[in-house]
DNA sequence: TTGCGTGCAAAGGTTTTGCATGGCA
DNA sequence: TGCCATGCAAAACCTTTGCACGCAA
């Protein structure tokens, strides 16, 4: 049970994921917006730590790789989430409806839904009209 | 505008794919399950193909890396999956309630959801039970 | 016969790990 | 002062790519 440091590397990391306002950033991403002098295992340490806070989830980058986005206990928890894949918003879906279907596949399903670990994806409306016109 | 060719390679390792019963594997799971000589570069070509046909979809592995599953047109067009985090079973969600919250979210948040790209995550109720027991 | 698909090897990128040093508490 | 965290370098993977040969059509 040990008490993580509060080191000016974490704190400089934390702070370039959780402005990233919900866009996914990869590990060398992340590296690259860094300012002062940090490694690139610091990073990657890091993350595995605030992933393991619950601080940071983990998503699929369109690339193919792994991706990171910040995630706070108070904005983020108990509701699902929406990302458009067209330009990488993240929506926060604070919604009865959710709600009502996260019972609904209780009770008729039997299966526990996890706001925290799943992503809907899709598109939202402005990248909608865009694909229609550039396809 | 190339017909892929049908070879043994190919068929091979959709095989092993379909069979999984949609659980995920990794490339490197698949071409260890090949029983005849496949190159590795032969997969990653494969899944890629397979993806781009839509007959194959990527998850976010569990360790981290990125994980294939079938995906058949007939049997899993046009309805979102579950997928238990505890065992790995997939779940077709084929349910008005989800119909109603695809509609829900496209009318009041401007989103349109694809089922295609999405996946729920959560504990199946044989997962739920045995977590209750050994945390 | 034609050209795509494959195997092999090499390269590129990502992520992890070991070890000595530096910094927080 | 006692650990924990960091930086650097090396290693371990994962994935992609180039090229000559083999095989489907």
């Amino acid at each position: 049970m040990n008490a993580p440091y509060k080191t000016g590397q974490r704190k400089a990391i934390a702070a370039i994921v959780r402005e990233a306002g919900g866009k996914c950033l990869s590990a060398p991403e992340i590296y690259a917006l860094l300012p002062g002098k940090t490694s690139l295992s610091t990073v990657y340490r890091t993350l595995r730590l605030l992933g393991e806070e619950g601080l940071v989830k983990t998503e699929l980058a369109g690339g193919g790789g792994t991706a990171y986005r910040y995630c706070e206990k108070e904005t983020c928890e108990g509701h699902f989430h929406l990302r458009c894949v067209g330009c990488g918003e993240l929506v926060h879906l604070e919604c009865r409806a959710m709600e009502e279907l996260r019972r609904h596949v209780e009770r008729e399903h039997a299966f526990a839904l996890d706001p925290a670990q799943t992503v809907l994806y899709g598109l939202c409306a402005a990248c909608r009209r865009r694909k229609g016109k550039k396809p």
